[in-house]
DNA sequence: ATGACCATGATAATCAGTAGAAATTTATGG
DNA sequence: CCATAAATTTCTACTGATTATCATGGTCAT
């Protein structure tokens, strides 16, 4: 029941918002475009438009329903915040995204910002390489 | 001289490349967008085109004579490529970039990555926070 | 010097994302 | 259940960043 979680977060339960955050949880691939979520909608026969898929996606966003992940591809790619924090490892052949988490890099990026004297209020850190299935071509 | 480091690249030695080359290594700004450096071209009375700067920042990528970076900014920068790998610093308030090297934090990814089968082409670690000077304001 | 080839610059085109305004939906209170 | 106000959606036009085009001009090995 997804809807409690829109009203929770604050957002009027309409069709639209119901549609995008009912795909991101049936969708095998985690990491999307807004442009793949509004083409993949539309194939489904949905009504959207890309403003709305925008729009929405950035209202997830603030509500803390979705994270937004710029990599190296040009466009911005989404996913659902169920897990807690992690970072990435992109394929830069296949595209492929795996997700990693490691306590060693998370304390050390602390001590790093706090040798400085900042105060963190995010951080991104991804790794590009060649997938295991790439190497292989 | 700086036009031996365009030849070594494979790179024909032009005007605008060598304003573009110089211009990097006089500035104190590290990180700066196309458009900052076009701009202070433009100021300085040169001649140039901003598809030149563009084209020309590209080419020292590829060349290894810049780096790209992609902070959160919507625009990227480009840094000149003299001292070896580290990360960066941001500052979401000021926009300030510092760089950090951290040797635990390398070493702790090249090991994650391994664990999952990857050869490792490149990585991007960017902390986001507020600098020291920010948070008095 | 000179010609083949590469590079430049102005502009148009593209691409991701946002803004505006009119039309539609949602949540409510009767 | 229906009317109404407020929020939301849609369409489309627009922005900002970057890239492509193409005629013109510069570079360099000979």
């Amino acid at each position: 029941m997804e809807s409690s979680d829109l009203k929770k977060a604050g957002l009027k339960v309409t069709l639209p918002r119901m549609k995008i955050l009912e795909f991101l949880e049936a969708s095998k691939v985690r990491h999307q475009s807004a442009e793949d979520i509004y083409r993949a909608l539309l194939d489904d026969g949905e009504e959207i438009g890309l403003a709305t898929v925008y729009r929405v996606l950035t209202q997830f966003e603030s509500a803390g329903l979705v994270e937004r992940h710029h990599f190296e591809s040009g466009q911005a790619v989404f996913e659902l915040n169920e897990k807690g924090h992690h970072d990435h490892i992109v394929c830069v052949v296949c595209g492929k995204v795996e997700e990693f988490f490691d306590e060693v890099i998370e304390k050390r990026q602390r001590e790093v910002a706090a040798d400085k004297g900042y105060e963190v209020t995010d951080h991104s850190l991804t790794l590009y390489g060649k997938c295991p299935a790439c190497q292989k071509l």
